[in-house]
DNA sequence: CTGAAAGCGCTTACAG
DNA sequence: CTGAAAGCGCTTACAG
C-alpha cells in the first residue's frame, strides 16, 4: 500500500506538498499538483486511515444532536446508535452533545440555539416541520454549520442527507402484511401519531393506496394519538367500543403501549394488530401475542450512518455535494423472530 | 482522555513501561506495575485505537476464509462483509484470503492446508461437519492457529466463537409465518438442503416442533435438494405431481431457484412458499409473487463480525477465553420490504 | 527490569 | 509556492 512518503520520493517533493495536493488544499504549483496526482494513481494511493485519525486528535470537532424527548421510546435506540459511533469516533477527534426535547417548535428552536452557542460544528436533527424551525435551520446552514435530518425529515431544510425510512414504502409494507395475515372481510381502525408530522401522514398514504381496491379491506375509522400512550388508549378504546366490527389495527407511529392497554381490556385479543419498531413495550406485547407484526427501521444504524456522514463531511466536504438520501431497511418482526 | 505519556510522568516511568504494563508484557517490577495500574484507573485510561493502529502497521496478520463455492451464491453476501471489513482492517495491517470450496471434506481439507501453508494467523471457516475436517481443524488449534466458525458451527471444533444464525430458532419463526400468513388446512412439503448438514436439520427440528399439535397442519412429504438447484427443480417438480394437495412450501436451505421454477411451471402460485435469505433470485421470484416471505439472517454482519473478530483476538486473545455464540438477528421480507 | 529513541502515516505551523 | 520538523498515541528493538 502506497504511503504519502513514497510518492513524495517518487515525485522529489516533500510530503508536505504530496498532502496539499491530495486534499485539495490551497496553493500548490498546477504541475508539481499534476505529477503528484499522477504517482499516486499510479501506485492506487489510498490514504491509511489510523494515520489520519491520529493526526486528527488535534481538532476537535463537536457535533449537536437532537431528537425528541423520552416520551418517544424510539429514539433510545437511535440513540444508542449515535452513543456507539461517537465511543469509535472519540478517538477521531469527536464529539457529541444530545438533546432530547418535546416535538414542538420552541422546544427545538431552544435546543438548536443553545447548541450553537456551545459551538458545534454540525447539527443533526429529528426536525419538527415548522416555518420558524425550518429558517432558523437554513440560516445555519447558510453560515456554515452543515445539518442532516435523521429519522424524519423537512424538505424546505437544506441539509446535506436524510438518514430513515421510506415512510411510503413502509406504509405499504404494513398493508401488504395485513393482506397476507388475513382473509375475509377486515374492518381496520388506524391510529396516527401526528398528522402534521410528513413521516406519519406518508405511512398512512403508502398504507391505504396498498389497500385501495381490494373489496375485503373497509377502513373504519383514522385518529391521531400524538404519540402519547394516554391518548392512545383513549382513542383505541373508543375505536373499539363504537366500531366493534373492527378486527384489524395500524399504528402508523408511537402510543402502541397505550393502544395494546385498550386492546388487552376490552379482551380483543382477535385483532390482527400491524405496528412499526421493536421497543421493549412493543417487545413485550408481541410476547403477549397482542401484537402480530412489527416494522422495524433500524434505529441504531439510523443513528450510526448519521453521525458517520457528519464525521465524514466535517473531514472532507466534497463527498456530499448535492442532498442525498439514506434509506433505512425495513424489517419485519413477529414474536418468534425477536 | 489520558494518554500513556500523562501515565508515564504521573507514574515516573517512561512510556514503555506503561506500555508493558498495560498490556500483560512480560517482567515489569510489581510494585511498578500495580503503581502505573493505579494511575491508569484513576485517570481513566482507554487506548486510544487511532495511536495502536498506527503502531500496528507493523505487524501484517493474514486471515484465511473458507466459505461455500459459488454455487451457493448465499456466500457472496458474507463475502461482500468479509470485504468490506477487510478494506476498514487493512489500514490496521490485516489481510484476507478468501477461498470458496465445494461442500465436501476433501475440499475443505485442501483449503486448510493450502491456508497454512500461505502461513495464516488465523482461519474463519464454515466446516463441513465431518471427523477428518474437524480433526485438522482442531490440530491446528491446538498448534495455535484460532479458528472461528461462520454460518455453520460444527460442535466438536474447539473454535473460539461461533458467528451466525440460531438455526432452531428460524425453523420455528418460519413456521410461526406460515401459522401467521394461512388459514384452513395446510398441506406441507418441507425441502431440506443436507440432512447431514447440522443447521439444516435444525432448522427443520425448528419447523416441525413449532407446527406441532396444529390439527390444520400436515407435513406430507420431506426431501433434500443439497443445495443445488436442478436437484431442486426435479425434487419439487415430483413432490407437486404426487402431491397435488400440497398448498404449503418450505425450503430451509439453497436451492429456492429451482424449487421455484417447479412451481412456476406447474402454475401453483396458490403455494404458500416461505425460504430463507434474500439472494438476487429469491428476490425476483418474491417479486414475481411465487415466494410468499423469506427470514434473513444478515450475511454481511456474519462476514463482517466473525473477521473482527479474529482480528479482536489476535491483538489480545484476553477476550475470547471461552467459545462465545454470536447469533445473527431474523428479518423477515416480503416483497414490499425488499 | 527499565529507558531512550525511532517509527507507524498523516497533518500543520512555521520559515523561507 | 515549498520544505523541514514536530507531533498525534502506541509499540518495540536495542542498550544497559
Amino acid at each position: 500500500m502506497a504511503t504519502i512518503k513514497q510518492i513524495a520520493e517518487k515525485a522529489g517533493v516533500s510530503r508536505g506538498t504530496v498532502d496539499r495536493v491530495l486534499n485539495n488544499r490551497s496553493g500548490v504549483n498546477e504541475e508539481t499538483a499534476r505529477k503528484v496526482l499522477e504517482i499516486a494513481k499510479l501506485l492506487n494511493y489510498k490514504p491509511n486511515k489510523a494515520g489520519k485519525a491520529l493526526a486528527a486528535q488535534k481538532n476537535k470537532f463537536l457535533i449537536g444532536i437532537i431528537v425528541f424527548s423520552r416520551k418517544n421510546p424510539y429514539f433510545d435506540d437511535v440513540i444508542k446508535g449515535f452513543e456507539e459511533k461517537a465511543e469509535e469516533l472519540t478517538f477521531y477527534g469527536l464529539e457529541i452533545m444530545i438533546k432530547r426535547v418535546p416535538y414542538n417548535h420552541e422546544a427545538q428552536i431552544d435546543a438548536i440555539n443553545a447548541c450553537v452557542e456551545s459551538g458545534v460544528n454540525g447539527i443533526i436533527i429529528t426536525p419538527y416541520n415548522d416555518e420558524s424551525v425550518i429558517s432558523l435551520l437554513n440560516k445555519l446552514i447558510a453560515g456554515g454549520i452543515p445539518v442532516i435530518t435523521v429519522n424524519s425529515d423537512a424538505e424546505k431544510v437544506n441539509s446535506l442527507a436524510y438518514v430513515g425510512s421510506d415512510y411510503y414504502k413502509s406504509g405499504r409494507a404494513s398493508a401488504a402484511l395485513m393482506d397476507m395475515m388475513s382473509t375475509g372481510s377486515m374492518n381496520v381502525g388506524i391510529i396516527l401519531g401526528d398528522s402534521n408530522i410528513l413521516c406519519h401522514s406518508q405511512r398512512y398514504l403508502g398504507f391505504t393506496s396498498r389497500l385501495n381496491g381490494i373489496n375485503r379491506f373497509n377502513i373504519i375509522t383514522v385518529n391521531e394519538n400524538f404519540d402519547d400512550d394516554l391518548k392512545s388508549f383513549e382513542i383505541v378504546s373508543s375505536m373499539l367500543r363504537e366500531h366493534p366490527e373492527i378486527n384489524a389495527l395500524y399504528f402508523t407511529a408511537a402510543g402502541v403501549y397505550g393502544g395494546c392497554k385498550a386492546i388487552k381490556e376490552l379482551d380483543r385479543s382477535d385483532i390482527l394488530v400491524i405496528t412499526h419498531d421493536d421497543v421493549s413495550t412493543t417487545v413485550d406485547m408481541m410476547k403477549e401475542g397482542l401484537i402480530t407484526a412489527t416494522i422495524c427501521q433500524q434505529p441504531r444504524w439510523q443513528g450510526a450512518k448519521s453521525l458517520e456522514l457528519m464525521y465524514n463531511y466535517l473531514n472532507d466536504p466534497e463527498i456530499l455535494k448535492f442532498k442525498k438520501y439514506f434509506y433505512a431497511e425495513l424489517n419485519i418482526k413477529i414474536s418468534e423472530t425477536l
